[in-house]
DNA sequence: TGTGACATAAAAGTCGTACTTTTTGTTCCC
DNA sequence: GGGAACAAAAAGTACGACTTTTATGTCACA
């Protein structure tokens, strides 16, 4: 799962993103515009407008007479969910993954508190949807259509808090959760106790309740982290 | 205060994403590259790349046969600093510092607990440097001075929670600190109130009180957001 | 021997043009 | 009226020439 379709500017863009991110070419590594032209046969055009993508990630930087120099993590533009996508993807995607899950943690405890405040009855109504798709598709190895309720629950959360950033977290956390299901040894069904956490939650949502709101996700975050240290190294 | 210096590419994409971001060239407007080219007095080459670094943060998205489209505000990169910092010089600045600020008051309080586990003795000395800063400051008119200590704290806090992400949002609050000071009205002094919780912060993760210092950040972030309810409309 | 001015070349940056490919709107035939 | 062939528009790609910046090596001078 890459990125889309055909293209050369997406190819190259994916794979060079890929490999910066994965650690092959380490910080520090210069490229010249001239060599990936010729490794991916591309046209300097097109390489040049990949370069300018990925400097607009802050995962090189071009100089002229010296090059497309690698930059190091820091620099890198952590939130973008292409970046993401692609770190994901390579090496230390346990890392990535304990990051962004307490990154999770801090976020959706807040959003879920908002989200009960805010939150319309059409997206409690679809709140309580989801959660009832969890639990139908909790048990006997459904791990794909659990997956896509537990995205769709999480995302309306924080769609409902009315907070932009917190919304445009969505895909984030997406990202983490369909990770933590397609990387990880899922010889099991989902932790029955989160599948109560989550429909408690969306009853919490529905009634207004702040401050249980904010409790029911933080023991969401603990258990996700908690599995992290379980399953992960 | 747009971006770097010289260079065609910089200043084109400079203009175009500060107006996307301000609200001209509204979602669904959609721009020819050859009209950008003329309108710019550069080559198609040029527009190109700006076009590319443009769609890669989701402003707009370009399609064969129909033209470069500018994006709904949903699709956007919200977390992207150069984003950031676009929306922040255009039209909105005031909905934009609220949803940073609501952002902040939900990481930084975990990041000050987390800083309170892991700060190493020179972080803790650092913190307490800006905190002297900021009360040396905090009087007089100096609101230059004390902004670049008041960012460099929570910078501080930000790296020393040990999680990349919440590191990586120190560019961020930078920028809200630094639009709350420069584009509101400040014929006052910082509220004395925020610099005593600053420097019982910093007390607080020397010491190793994680509650504690999760609290002093959750207050210190109420008096943000309430401040920006009586300054903003 | 060190130092500063200067020349050199390497690499990105910019441009113009020609050509390809995809997509959409239209037209024409059934 | 519907569907298929067609034409045009716009982005995508390629190539080659030229410009600009700048790291680095060189040479003269002190």
């Amino acid at each position: 799962m890459t990125t889309q379709g055909p293209g050369l500017h997406t190819h190259v863009l994916d794979t060079l993103g890929l490999e910066i991110a994965a650690g092959d070419c380490p910080p520090g590594r210069v490229l010249r515009t001239d060599e990936l032209a010729q490794r991916f046969d591309v046209s300097r055009t097109v390489v040049r407008e990949v370069v300018r993508v990925l400097e607009s990630m802050h995962l090189v930087e071009s100089r002229r007479r010296v090059g497309v120099t690698v930059q190091p993590t820091e620099a890198w533009n952590v939130y973008d969910p292409q970046v993401i996508r692609w770190r994901l993807a390579g090496t230390d995607r346990s890392r990535q993954l304990r990051s962004l899950t307490v990154l999770r943690s801090a976020i959706e405890p807040v959003a879920a508190g908002l989200a009960a405040r805010h939150a319309t009855p059409e997206q409690c109504a679809a709140l309580t949807e989801c959660a009832l798709g969890m639990v139908a598709t909790s048990r006997g190895q459904q791990l794909e259509g659990y997956l896509e309720h537990d995205i769709a629950f999480h995302r309306i959360v924080l769609n409902a808090s009315g907070n932009e950033m917190f919304a445009r977290l969505g895909d984030v956390v997406a990202e983490v959760l369909a990770g933590r299901t397609h990387h990880q040894v899922m010889f099991e069904d989902p932790d029955p106790a989160a599948v109560t956490l989550h429909v408690r939650l969306a009853e919490a949502v529905r009634e207004g309740d702040v401050a249980e709101a904010e409790r029911l996700t933080k023991e969401i975050a603990v258990g996700a982290l908690h599995e992290l240290d379980v399953l992960a190294p």
